[in-house]
DNA sequence: CATGCCTATTTTGTCAACAATAAAGAGATA
DNA sequence: TATCTCTTTATTGTTGACAAAATAGGCATG
């Protein structure tokens, strides 16, 4: 059953083989021979790969060939990609597979709002709520996170980054929530890599994270509240996610120029 | 996510016919013919069955019977069924088929306290930006409302309270948030019919509604919020979400009870 | 030379048979 | 009579073949 086309011709950043292997490096750099993987490990590869920046918005994922790189059956390939619609990760066009979504400027700025209602309901919970052991976890979580940036391990400083605001939705504790809030943060490096405007190479500042720590460390609900919403605030600012984009706004901006 | 426990057996409220018949009364009461069905009308009648009460939790989903009700492929159903386990309308019990899921009271809980931040954000922003068409709209929807239960229609109130919620996540305009607020709006029946108190009939109380509307009317954004806050609270004290419950905890109670 | 139509190939969607697992029941034994 | 085990039945899970749709490429035509 071959996927004969040349390699050469999808230029998409992510093959299926690429996406397949495990985000270590490559040990044996020869042949990633596709142990059969079962439903939860592929969705877990394709979401990792997406929360990494290897899939680039718009990747087509087709069936077969995800099949194949994951040495799976495509029925299964066929769920995963169900479930990872349904994450809002992927879009599945009727009869027409699916692709790694793009999320229109609206959706970005709705999921930043969005993001800031939750996270400031978390935060005033917890700042309500911390026990000093959690309070301690936390630093030690941003100290690791800036340790990673410090060496340039930019990939695992994300997920550090990523894992602190997991982390307080966890000390929260609302389940419901923190569920909520998951979904959003996995939706968050699509709009990033779809927006991102000139240097916003750091998706979080790590020094906003040790200030909302700071703030929740004082007690202080409006002020760690505070911390929070201008830290999104900040994020989303590096983002361009002014009113144009969308692919036909390239045919509406087209018409409306003078340059007639 | 557990879910267990079957306490009083799947005494099954709804039998798969009575599902698959669309909410209408039985007008031909002879035979349901059962026309086929595609995936998403499947989907959307399960889904207003919870809504609507008919559905008890803990019902099991047998996919052959509702195939064969809604005349359709054992396949679709299994589709069908997988979207409402996300949902969190139904669990998923491997090998062990599909019921419609039991919340417990943490879940309960954590529901409403979500409900709250969503729908604060919600009104926050519909009392910054409202037109005063969408006001006048909010009111017809609510004095229809006030209409259908004055008149014994308790469903229709029902539905109507429910939409009265969906018509401000529509107003305030954030997709990301509605779409969160849909799924919350869908779990709480489940909830309700889980644990409820004494006489908590009335699952929205109409003035309360009027309130929030009259609320949002002042421009007043912390009155409206308070407004809202103080309808769901309300709701959730009909309620009897204490710590027991769970099935576990039956056993627990057994072998603390000083009976031996 | 560009455009529209038609065929070939790729890709997705559906279904039905088969396999694996859990529930139910019968029978035996203490 | 209660309990345990073994067999039978019912239900879920998986796979592969088949059908339908969309894309891509070639061909004729204006």
């Amino acid at each position: 059953m071959g996927t004969r086309r040349s390699p050469g011709d999808a230029r998409t950043a992510g093959s299926p083989a690429a996406i397949a292997r495990p985000p270590a490096r490559a040990g044996s750099a020869g042949r990633a021979k596709s142990i059969r993987l079962n439903e939860n490990e592929i969705y877990r590869r394709i979401y990792d790969a997406v929360l990494d920046h290897r899939l680039q918005p718009g990747t087509k994922l087709k069936e077969v060939a995800l099949a194949e790189a994951f040495g799976a059956n495509r029925g299964v390939v066929r769920k995963v990609l169900t479930r990872l619609a349904y994450d809002r990760l992927v879009a599945l066009r009727p009869n027409r597979g699916a692709v790694v979504a793009i999320p229109s400027v609206e959706e970005g700025r709705d999921l930043f709002a969005a993001r800031r209602a939750a996270e400031a309901a978390i935060v005033d919970a917890v700042t309500r709520n911390i026990a000093r052991a959690e309070l301690k976890e936390l630093r030690v979580l941003a100290e690791s996170e800036r340790e990673a940036y410090r060496c340039g391990e930019v990939r695992k400083g994300l997920k550090l980054s990523l894992k602190f605001h997991r982390q307080l939705a966890a000390i929260a504790g609302n389940g419901v929530l923190a569920e909520f809030l998951d979904q959003l943060i996995a939706r968050t490096p699509l709009v990033v890599l779809a927006y991102r405007g000139r240097g916003a190479d750091r998706t979080c500042s790590i020094d906003e994270h040790i200030e909302i720590i700071d703030a929740i460390a004082t007690g202080n609900v409006a002020k760690a509240v505070a911390a929070m919403t201008s830290h999104l605030e900040s994020l989303e600012g590096q983002l361009d996610l002014s009113d144009d984009t969308e692919t036909s706004t390239d045919l509406v901006a087209l018409f409306g120029a003078d340059g007639d």
